[in-house]
DNA sequence: TATCCCTGGTTGACAGGTCATCTATCAAGT
DNA sequence: ACTTGATAGATGACCTGTCAACCAGGGATA
């Protein structure tokens, strides 16, 4: 088996490494930032993102966890915590008696516009301010270029 | 506030959400293969990478958690946890009697070295597959341009 | 209406991570 | 020796995520 599977060049191994730390750096500055000045964590931000993205305020469980691609678990257990702290409600479903609404709240939708300016300043202070426009563009086309074949593979 | 901080365009906001979604699907599916074929977490294969990139096999804790980029603690519940498993052990440190080595026991280097192929495998048919040498490379420098100054921004 | 399966969502147990707090040892200065 | 402060690491409480098992409501078919 270890013969069929050439291993990174040094080239590769040391993009790849590149790329790796980007991610963990990032992510784990994005969640501590957000989450001091905010109160919220990065999980509670992608859900009230989603929400407020959508014209009524709220959506069923199934799009939500397809919309953001998390795990149908996850997201109840998500939901669950979140109401708790009044960001989001649960609301009965109408015409399907086992379905549920996911429905932002009040004081869901201040809490994310208080955050959402820092947080885009975040991007722009972590990232942006770092690259070219070109360079930006470009790290985002090859990103859409793979991840629309992860799936796939 | 808001007005100081200008809100992304519509590319900026594209290739961004891309550039997120990429990290989301990769890291997921990356988890998920290695810990149904090698029964290792992403934390454990991190983990004995380091060990073996030692002459030794053994690594003080707070050089091998600088190494990794990890917290004290995590690192302390996660060798823990792997001691148990056998993947580590844990041995005196002779030379300061408050510090400790992680050593990587047999069973650990059988276990990363049955892993390793398929990981590098998965790169290869996740990421490298669906990009040209020059993209990954590009990739790789705008990574490593952005994760050095993120530790400064 | 009884039976079947499918689907939407929940739950409990457990691994993983962070934070604050704790213990033990070292290294200086007195 | 004796305090004092810094350092190495451990620990407990608590939040997040996954997995597998579960429950209830549809929808079809007989």
């Amino acid at each position: 088996m270890n013969d069929t599977v050439p291993w990174l060049s040094d080239d590769e191994q040391r993009s790849w490494r590149a790329f790796v730390r980007l991610h963990m750096k990032l992510s784990a500055r994005m969640a501590a930032d957000l989450q001091a000045h905010s109160g919220l964590s990065s999980a509670d931000f992608e859900v009230l993102v989603a929400l407020t993205d959508t014209a009524e305020g709220r959506v069923r469980f199934q799009d939500l966890a397809r919309e953001i691609d998390w795990e149908q678990s996850r997201l109840s257990h998500q939901i669950r915590r979140m109401s708790k702290r009044d960001l989001v409600a649960r609301e009965e479903c109408e015409e399907d008696g086992r379905g549920a609404y996911v429905a932002i709240t009040a004081h869901g939708r201040t809490a994310i516009e208080a955050a959402a300016p820092r947080h885009v300043a975040t991007v722009r202070r972590l990232v942006l301010d770092h690259l070219t426009a070109e360079e930006f563009a470009e790290l985002g086309r090859l990103s859409a270029k793979v991840a629309a074949r992860i799936d796939a593979a």
